[in-house]
DNA sequence: ATTCGGGTTAACAATTTGATAATGTATCAA
DNA sequence: TTGATACATTATCAAATTGTTAACCCGAAT
């Protein structure tokens, strides 16, 4: 769940991916692409995209294949899919919908009109994910990196804040150690087991206040009175 | 969030309410229906949709501007909405969605791609209560790790609240201890005969409820009264 | 070069959890 | 009545998990 949305495009058309790219780039999307359908399911597999646009009529693998292959796995079970396709035939639409993606486009297609619809997509996702989080007399700014409570400024490290505003972001869910440690710190770095207790408890202490709650053999949440 | 889903449809035309009531309730849906955004407005508040999908041309007050009196109340934030125009201008479209809209078709619209799509956004809605089951007066949330019953928090530990969770996912069915072994303790692990009965003892403790029932000779199952 | 603070780790304390053993109870058949 | 079987209950203890503190490493700023 980065601040900057990972977006990857598969299309057979260069000149597609190209515009497609630039435009989205423009919008401070990420952007990665792939020329086939092989080539996406890697590249999603090496990246986590949030969302993924797929064209229908791709050499090799086409795009409702794809689909249903990255939807088989559980890590892209919640991945935004959207197809974008030349042919705008009412049963592949309906199949292509069926396969679990989000929504159909057909080319051609406005840049414009395809970035309000991918940052719908994104909004309807993120609704809580906001650059601000407030819960209570809690403010967490995340584009400011700054935490206040009851108008007063706590300064709080890098991973601090990073731990916090991902707990923050939805209270009372918990977040097993493993997500916390593939949001924080990533997937490639490894730390020990005592490093997200040490960091809750530096948090526990700034705040001063009883808000992230141990579940015991499962994980922290985050919790206002 | 209800189990059947309410779909409100305001249109000024009354053949297309007509088809498009006739095709959603075939789905299963519950629809209601209005004929301008008034109307529509005034529904809203009254059923509390689940999905308004909305013309954008007519009489009086337009889909656009009834979007947006909707999105500024609290009640209608996370409401689904989708637009539902004849005129497939570029600008009107983009202006549509950044109103908070989820989508934006354009008639003419054929009856299955229109469910393809209603069936598409309510996945993705659902996915976010995933994980949450409801039995009665007792409320299982897997994502925040907690038991409700009568709006009283109960506390289980991991295995318990795992075995309960297990128990309560399929009411009435009986679990076999070899069952209840596998997706709790995993096949790894082998544990002794007594170890299932003193967590469900303790469960049916915490609970103080009379919702396990003992199956002699073959295993446990949740009921409600 | 020195200082400082963030980030990590190690070591140990404190706590919770879960498994087991021992014992009790109920049911049923011989 | 007795014995066998299956589950219930309780207390106990070991293992797993987390809390806490202090020390260490490292890069940036001084």
């Amino acid at each position: 769940m980065s601040i900057v949305k990972k977006i990857l495009i598969a299309d057979d058309e260069p000149d597609i991916l190209e515009i497609l790219q630039f435009n989205l780039q423009g919008e401070g999307y990420q952007v990665i692409t792939a020329k086939n359908g092989d080539e996406a399911i890697e590249a999603a597999k090496k990246n986590q995209p949030d969302l993924i646009i797929l064209d229908v009529m791709m050499p090799g693998k086409n795009g409702i294949d794809t689909c249903n292959i990255l939807r088989m796995q559980p890590a892209f079970k919640d991945t935004l899919i959207v197809f974008l396709s030349a042919l705008s035939d009412e049963g592949t639409e309906v199949r292509g919908l069926e396969t679990g993606a989000d929504d159909y486009l057909t080319k051609p297609i406005s840049p414009k009109v395809l970035i309000s619809k991918v940052n719908a997509l994104f909004r309807r996702v993120n609704k809580e994910d906001l650059g601000l989080i407030t819960i209570g007399d809690l403010a967490i700014d995340r584009e400011k990196y700054i935490i206040r409570y009851q108008d007063k400024e706590i300064i709080l490290a890098r991973k601090e804040f990073e731990l916090l505003a991902l707990l923050a972001s939805k209270p009372s869910k918990v977040f097993l150690r493993n997500e916390i440690l593939n949001q924080v710190w990533g997937t490639e770095v490894i730390v020990g087991d005592r490093t997200i207790d040490v960091h809750i408890r530096k948090i526990r202490q700034k705040l001063n206040l009883d808000c992230i709650i141990t579940v015991k053999g499962v994980g922290y949440k985050f919790e206002m009175q």
